[in-house]
DNA sequence: ATATAAATGAAAATAATTTCTATTTAGGAG
DNA sequence: CTCCTAAATAGAAATTATTTTCATTTATAT
């Protein structure tokens, strides 16, 4: 998805377009996996003679409740975000390099099938769930592919 | 599982077994459900009249660390833990009651054959994987019909 | 251009979590 | 059963991520 489509985004959910945003955005979009508040704020803070960190925890904030950012699962317990380039509507889910961070969508997923089970099997009513894969990404794999043929002659 | 049991995974892990990790695990294995660290900690207060919170927030961390707890994610990005009842051998995942907060394992995940589709199509290596599930527990679901069925007359 | 609600920066507050250190305790050896 | 040692703990203090407050600035509809 292009800027134009994130700004649009923005303008639906009645939230003002400002620089600010858009360079978060831009700066998501550009890097392609997730980062912390503070380092958006470090990276930014270039650009911008003054911005502060509650602009950017508050940014971040509603640019995920709007779909346009996601967060990440770290066992570190900090915040952590992506851009999301499918959005709330359709179903999917995430997959982290372990190694870069990138942050790739997951479109496949017949969770229907193994919900209905689960109902069964439990009682329950499920109303959501979330998933996290996480792994080598491509480019990463063919670097750790590499190094291991280096190693083996 | 019995709390022998866990206490077995305590000395096997060289972690002694003291009257504050036993208290934790009875605690967890009695309530079912998931608890922030400061809740079991005003909770074991009463038992222990002297129980400081780095005993807790360390002990939590220890017991999931060797799989006798788990970690579950809420959005207020505090800590949260439940017991487990499975353990990390066998690979499940957790269902969470978002009324009751009541924790349940399901075993059933054909992740296998979705990882398979995932590599092929973004060419990446899934190392794991994380899902939680909610709805409403069996309890807490009936008790949201009860109500249905009263306003409905 | 102007008005107005929304967005922002700076400083300060909050609150969860961890560190530090002296003391206590579990559990193995004798 | 007693002693020993490493591990566990309490309490206070420190740390640190995140949020609140509020005066000022800005986007955008008119």
């Amino acid at each position: 998805m292009k800027v134009a489509h994130y700004l649009e985004m923005l303008r639906k959910a009645n939230l003002k377009v400002t620089p600010k945003r858009e360079a978060i955005i831009r700066f998501f979009l550009q890097k392609g996996r997730y980062f912390t508040p503070e380092e958006v704020w470090i990276t930014l803070k270039r650009r911008f003679r003054k911005l502060g960190f509650p602009t950017i925890y508050r940014n971040l904030r509603e640019l995920e409740e709007i779909g346009i950012l996601i967060r990440i699962n770290r066992p570190d317990q900090r915040l952590y975000y992506a851009i999301c380039r499918l959005g709330k509507e359709r179903e999917h889910h995430h997959f982290i390099c372990q190694k870069c961070g990138r942050v790739s969508e997951v479109e496949f997923c017949n969770f229907k099938d193994i919900a209905k089970d689960i109902e069964r099997e439990l009682g329950c009513k499920i109303t959501s769930h979330f998933m996290q894969i996480e792994g080598f990404c491509s480019e990463c794999r063919q670097k750790v592919k590499a190094r291991w043929i280096k190693w083996e002659g």
